[in-house]
DNA sequence: TGTACATCAGTGAACGCGCGTTCACTGATGTAC
DNA sequence: TGTACATCAGTGAACGCGCGTTCACTGATGTAC
């Protein structure tokens, strides 16, 4: 079996480049964002800092495709928080929000990684694998503000918002995926984010453990605010009717 | 005149250690938050590296410097801007708003350093100036709830928060600067700040114009809402009333 | 006003460090006959 | 199945770099008499 030993080899090399990127998410986590040496990351494998280059052309490289795994890490959590909620628009907004709040306090450092300071001396590439990953991010969102326009739209009545106001190629995308959502739509999902982005950052950032025992509870008042401010009416917290029976 | 010849030598001392903080936004501002090096900023004051151990003892106290003069310029930008601002409680918040991120914009260097990582390997100091400055910036911020507050707490009743949610210390601050403040005040503060938070963060750390073209406008819907969600009416643009006379 | 002394900002050389990257090489793994 | 060859992951030593920090020193500035 030629074919299946060839395969081997090539197995082993991927694995080995995962190892580098797992282990250069351990530092980060470890000691910040900055910490990602090809040298530390060798020195832990068992190798020489040579033959990190084996794997990736550069350090810039290696960066490249942490972040890329990152926003896709991040993007799959949203996925699936968004397909396992109940099939109702406020539920879908919940959901979202909580994903977000729990996977960045639950990876800091990846939060840090792709909505912080990357390292110092990296610039993102443009174009490539970080676009499509955070477009799959982007795309999780307006999904979101796309089930509640219908509800949310008289409340944001003629923003002066027009396609011409965004990206074309992102003012492209959102109007293949989700052909009936208006200009003014894109810019609400966009302050949606940045509403949910705010405190997930200040709490990751360490500013709010500070001066408030529970941040969490402080957020989740924040979501229940903002599904009301979409015209939805809050779900149930868990199952159908609230479960009157556990007291009884 | 000893006593004015003694002045001189510790006024030129007194520049000298400005003139690091300076230089060192300086470089932050040009090659980001982790490019603040003592060897760097000597060879631009045309010093030797040594030569700077006589203004600072070690890089993290010339970092603990310059968070604390950052704080401290963020809170004078807040506060001259509330100064002038009209006495209505919906001005001063869209006041409070437009200063955030107009100083976050104008520098983001430094709002990177007291907001995103600060350098490597660097831990902020608990306590001392810089606690100080970050309770000038909080206290600005929680004024402007506490004006609003007659006009917000009917939309956000009890909601469970009690002084002891919050950090002791921090909670003495408050009832002793804004008595007729209750904790759900507070911890709608806290949102307040969240909210405008999200949008300067991800505006700052370079996600907003990728997709939308005039970041700001959506920033001013944003405070729009925000005025409105504080139960207030929008103040008119500028002057009491609206400038009809410009077009007839 | 002039001299003797103290202060102390700044020098320059050295320390040890870890870094990214390169390069000729070795030796095990896999291929072709 | 066995041998000759090609591939290529990993070695180990070296490159030049900039960093924070220390230390004995110099020499101008300021002080006391």
């Amino acid at each position: 079996m030629p074919a299946l030993k060839q395969t081997r080899r090539e197995r082993l090399r991927a694995e080995a480049a995962e190892e580098i990127k797992t282990i250069a998410l351990e530092h980060m986590a470890a000691n910040g964002t900055a910490a990602v040496s090809l040298r530390a990351i060798a020195r832990e494998m068992g190798m020489t800092a040579g033959a990190i280059y084996s794997y990736y052309d550069t350090r810039d490289d290696l960066i490249t495709a942490l972040v890329a795994d990152v926003y896709n890490h991040l993007a799959d959590m949203l996925e699936g928080s968004l397909a396992a909620a109940p099939d109702d628009p406020a539920a879908k907004v919940q959901a979202y929000g909580e994903a977000y709040w729990a996977w960045a306090t639950a990876n800091p450092q990846k939060f840090r990684l792709i909505y912080g300071d990357p390292a110092p001396d990296y610039q993102v590439p443009p174009g490539g694998a970080i676009a499509e990953a955070e477009h799959r991010v982007c795309g999780a969102l307006t999904s979101v503000v796309a089930g509640a326009w219908v509800h949310a739209q008289h409340l944001y009545p003629a923003d002066g918002h027009r396609w011409s106001d965004f990206d074309p190629g992102f003012a492209a995308l959102v109007k293949e995926a989700f052909p009936e959502l208006p200009p003014a739509g894109v810019a609400l999902a966009m302050r949606v984010w940045g509403r949910l982005h705010g405190l997930v950052s200040l709490q990751v950032y360490g500013h709010l453990l500070t001066q408030i025992q529970d941040p969490e509870t402080l957020y989740r008042g924040e979501i229940a605010d903002l599904v009301r401010a979409l015209g939805l009416t809050p779900a149930p917290p868990r199952g159908r009717r609230p479960a009157r029976r556990a007291k009884s």
